[in-house]
RNA sequence: GUGGGCGUAGCUCAGCUGGUAGAGCUCAGGAUUGUGACUCCUGCGGUCGAGGGUUCGAACCCCUUCGUCCACCCCA
């Protein structure tokens, strides 16, 4: 019988990486309170439609990359692909929209039908922030300056760049459009392959062709610049302004588009060149049309989601996870012999009321004096309690460093936990 | 969806022009009756990804298929 495994691009986040999981989940809620934003929580599955309608019809995402299925009642539902649709649904649902301003992030699993590589997978998982209610380049500034600070508080910063772009109104970029297909059609036969297709699908997408010929008759094409409107202008320039004086370096990459439709205005990217081809770790942008596109009342957004796969890749390649971000134990409480277990157990508990933030260790399932040593060395505790008949009779345990030269010691059970301090360090 | 690399023990890998399966690490036991991490000895562990073909004989050659990795497309 063939053995079953795992779904093709969806992995199993095993015990030796939680740690790093963990240590990145940490510090991104650090960095996220310290700004005053507020968890939510979405369903993973919604109805598709809400997806076809935000994100675009006309899209890859979903074209072919969502995984749909119809509900037992008929209805069709969709593993969500992004967060974004999903908090504008759950936000406007619930009425967090109306008349106020909001800060809000999310994290979870995302799914898209895509052929796995280094950094992306079909099931992958974000940090989404997404800023309802505030109008002006400010709000997309402090996103900017929140990423600068995580990655300062991560030690990324030297390998993260900034990309920033605006792609005006949807009037504009429909305005552009036209004259860069009008444009680019008399050089049609000169394109890449690609990008010949993406003529009449997405012609925005041309702009950042990895091709060098399609990027040389680029050149000489119709720039968005001159498209925009005067408030996109004006909406820009004071981003720039503010990034400036925050000590946020960045470029302007004209040709920086977005791959979802409701994106508009403001769009960035900040971008690693340390993780081969999937160098985008956090992207995002405004997008005001989006909740009136839903069904809500007109409210402006901006927001940006990251990957924390390529994230936490990028932690492991660089060597920026902390020592102290291990699964190692502190204390392994052994237990030589019938009788020494239960006393082992209690033991272990005395220290746990005592020492909450220590890991103890309570050896189980017998074997040799030996093994259990061997055991206690493999946890990465520090120290080795010793529990057996002699201790036992003499209402003592044996305490061993396991990680420096310091002898071992005999003390009375109920000095242990006190006794700890001077290997653990105090809380 | 397209192209290329790779699938041998739990892990990392060796295996010559085709001759019947190996090492290191891990794990268990011992040298050391109650002392880990170093050393030495012993042991457990394999449908050589799967199916078919060629051959006296296939881990090795051929075909198919699955998985995986990298790149393209696209995206976080």
């Amino acid at each position: 019988m063939a053995k079953i495994q795992a779904i093709r691009g969806m992995n199993d986040i095993l015990p030796d990486q939680t740690p790093v999981w963990q240590f990145f989940e940490r510090t991104v809620r650090q960095v996220l309170k310290a700004y005053g934003y507020q968890e939510i929580r979405m369903p993973i599955v919604e109805l598709t439609d809400l997806f076809k309608r935000s994100i675009g019809e006309v899209t890859d995402i979903v074209e072919k990359e969502m995984y749909t299925f119809e509900d037992r009642n008929g209805d069709s539902l969709t593993l969500r692909p992004e967060g974004t649709a999903g908090c504008v649904r759950a936000s406007e649902e619930h009425g967090l929209l109306f008349n106020q301003t909001r800060r809000l992030w999310y994290t979870g699993p995302m799914f898209r039908h895509e052929r796995p590589q280094k950094g992306r997978y079909r099931q992958f998982h974000q940090i989404g922030v997404e800023c309802f209610g505030m109008t002006g380049p400010d709000i997309d500034a402090e996103l900017l300056i929140l990423t600068a600070r995580l990655w300062s508080a991560l030690g990324l910063q030297p390998h993260a760049r900034l990309e920033i772009n605006s792609i005006g109104t949807a009037q504009a970029r429909r305005n552009f459009k036209e004259a860069l297909v009008n444009y680019l059609t008399e050089f049609k036969d000169q394109l890449d392959g690609d990008s010949q297709r993406r003529l009449a699908s997405n012609p925005l997408r041309i702009l950042d062709s990895k091709n060098a010929e399609t990027q040389r008759i680029l050149d000489n094409a119709p720039v968005l610049d001159d498209f925009l409107d005067d408030e996109s202008i004006a909406h820009f320039d004071r981003l720039r302004q503010l990034l400036d004086v925050a000590g946020v370096s960045y470029t302007v990459n004209p040709r920086l588009v977005r791959g979802l439709d409701y994106y508009g205005k403001t769009v960035f990217e900040w971008i690693t060149d340390s993780l081969g081809a999937q160098g985008t770790i956090c992207a995002g942008g405004r997008y005001d049309g989006l909740v009136e596109q839903l069904g809500g009342k007109s409210t402006p957004a901006v927001g940006f989601a990251m990957g924390m796969e390529r994230l936490i890749l990028l932690l492991e390649t660089l060597n920026l996870v902390p020592d102290s971000v291990t699964g190692d134990a502190d204390v392994y409480v052994t237990a030589m012999g019938e009788t020494a277990v239960p006393a082992a157990m209690a033991l272990s508990e005395a220290i746990r009321n005592e020492r909450p933030d220590a890991v103890v260790i309570t050896h189980c399932g017998g074997g040799s004096f030996k093994s259990q040593m061997k055991k206690a060395d493999r946890s990465g505790a520090k120290v080795a309690i010793i529990l057996g008949e002699n201790e036992l009779e003499a209402g003592t345990v044996a305490l061993k460093p396991l990680r420096s030269d310091q002898p071992q010691i005999d003390i009375v059970q109920s000095q242990v936990a006190a006794a700890l301090t001077d290997y653990l360090g105090s809380r």
